[in-house]
DNA sequence: TTGTAGGCGTTATCAG
DNA sequence: CTGATAACGCCTACAA
């Protein structure tokens, strides 16, 4: 690997000053014959612009970051999609980070920001703790939070409704002739988790359905294991319908019924959250609230590329409506069930 | 955002030269006394090295680049996984990009790698062809290519073992008393698609089969929309087992099976292929060859870091051999096919 | 051990 | 329109 030629090579082989060949490459004021001495110089020596030596001296890096709780978790793919194409259409490169659901690890990332590696940062935490907060009030590039952030905190930020997805869900099922409805959460110090449960409660009381907490069980994590586990503590009998505080926990119970010999959604509807792609997949395929990660990835990353052109403006928030996507899960019964 | 300290004002602060502090920050040469002044100064000013002016000066960016056909591939998603974690524990950061199965897009990248941006980059390109073969050979970074990259090609590469995993399939299925066994495949002018179609009919010849052609039928992408439509090419009630090329297939195919009142897998076997987390979710439960590419991300990240510190190494080559994951989908028949 | 000075490859300011 | 020159922030000979 030859050293690469720099400018400095373009512009003495096409006889012209070192200022000249960055105008004339730049589309800066020069003449046509300039342009063209320099372009085939440029061409001839294969020369590309460095983009350290670039970024150092206009001080922007052309890079944002994006740092998602865990890579592999079928919603935050989609939102990473999302971010990556919205981030290269506008010309910036990509830099991800998986923090592991660790509120160190988030914290770790604010700081290293302080490298100025990146113009600008898309978090997505997992939990959102004072300490986090705290953080965000004073970074060195501008932030988007992607989650339930307080309202006081002054940064750009998006969110999703759940409140407002978990009252789909359960209008959906009274209307197709369920009653009671069960509900497997997954942790509440969690951003998900915490929103979901407040929605639940409130969407349960607001359709004139009983509220029993016994119907609200928690898994341990949000993921289909932590859901096939957890549905064993709901109470036999005692539902006809179990809404899922994500995809993952919904495929988990429905395992775990089926192998009880329990027909969903004949005998139990189950319906998930964020309608990953999951839910065409699975069997019977599953209702799923659309909590609209794609389009939230999109929303931040928009955000974000606009405050890098205003960094004076206020915070905005951008929140993304829900909709129910109703598969086979949630049929309704074909007669009267018969337990 | 106040303009950042930089290691100017660290020196003046603690009243020491240029020279001093950046030696006292980097561990070289200098006393007890100058490095605590200056790491005090430091932690007071908030001062943290700006990444851009370190890589300019030190010919380093630190960041190590991945370029993956489709970022929302479950195969991709833990390739990316491993690499990620791989890098980042090196002290490296990743620079993703999505190329979206197309070859142009592979180049430019290819040709971007120019700007320095990174200081290597994985690339896992879903199509070899010519084109990109011929911009392998004189990269301005090193490279490591995931996939079949012909053998004269010298540059670092981590490939799956297609023809052998393709065996273990059909030995299995040969062993649980399946005979007629058909191939579901993907285009053939990928990489995958083009190793396992050479696999399946070298395995079914050496397992003694009967080597049909018209239980070989391609699917028009890797996809389960895809494999449920190349279901229906399926000669009926002639074959007793399907291989897939990989697990989103094999859940196409037994979507369409169970839609028209096949059993899987009393009547009819269907394996699968990569191991994604799907074979754990999907019901049944799919059988599936692990091609390892969670191990080849990790590879892949391990080959370009050792290949940084030496430039002048001969290219390896490394192979991850396959294992064959049993679950619910190839369960032997519990008495005589009734079909 | 410490300080001075030069340069990494660009862009941008200023005269000519 | 063009050319010399000064930064950008850091590291590292080299000299003291």
């Amino acid at each position: 690997m030859p050293t690469r030629p720099t400018l400095a090579h373009v512009a003495r082989h096409a006889g012209v000053s070192l200022a000249s060949a960055s105008r004339a490459l730049n589309g800066a004021s020069a003449s046509e014959d300039m342009i063209d001495r320099v372009r085939n110089a440029a061409v001839e020596l294969g020369y590309v612009a460095d983009a350290t030596a670039r970024s150092l001296k206009v001080g922007r890096t052309e890079q944002l970051a994006l740092a998602v709780a865990d890579l592999g978790n079928p919603v935050y793919v989609s939102m990473m999609r999302a971010v990556e194409r919205t981030v290269r259409a506008a010309g910036y490169r990509l830099v991800l980070s998986s923090t592991g659901a660790d509120t160190a690890e988030e914290l770790a990332i604010l700081r290293s920001l302080g490298h100025g590696y990146a113009d600008g940062l898309i978090l997505s935490p997992l939990r959102i703790t004072d300490e986090l907060t705290a953080a965000l009030v004073n970074t060195p590039v501008p932030i988007v939070v992607i989650g339930n952030i307080p309202a006081k905190i002054p940064v750009d930020n998006v969110r999703a409704n759940s409140p407002r997805g978990v009252a789909l869900a359960i209008d959906h099922l009274k209307s197709t002739g369920r009653r009671r409805i069960a509900f497997v959460n997954g942790p509440l110090d969690t951003v998900p988790g915490s929103a979901r449960a407040r929605g639940y409660e409130a969407a349960i009381e607001s359709a004139g359905l009983p509220l029993d907490p016994r119907l609200q069980v928690l898994a341990t994590e949000f993921t289909h294991e932590a859901g096939e586990a957890a549905a064993a503590d709901l109470p036999h009998n005692r539902y006809d319908a179990v809404l899922c505080a994500n995809d993952l926990l919904a495929v988990g119970v429905m395992r775990a019924l089926t192998r009880i010999g329990v027909s969903v959604p004949q005998d139990i509807a189950v319906v998930g959250m964020d309608d990953t792609e999951l839910a065409e997949l699975c069997t019977p395929t599953l209702t799923s609230v659309n909590l609209g990660s794609e389009r939230r990835g999109q929303l931040a990353a928009q955000l974000l590329l606009e405050r890098l052109v205003d960094r004076e403006r206020a915070p905005r928030r951008s929140a993304v409506q829900p909709k129910l996507v109703v598969r086979e899960s949630s049929a309704k019964r074909q007669r009267p069930a018969r337990r």
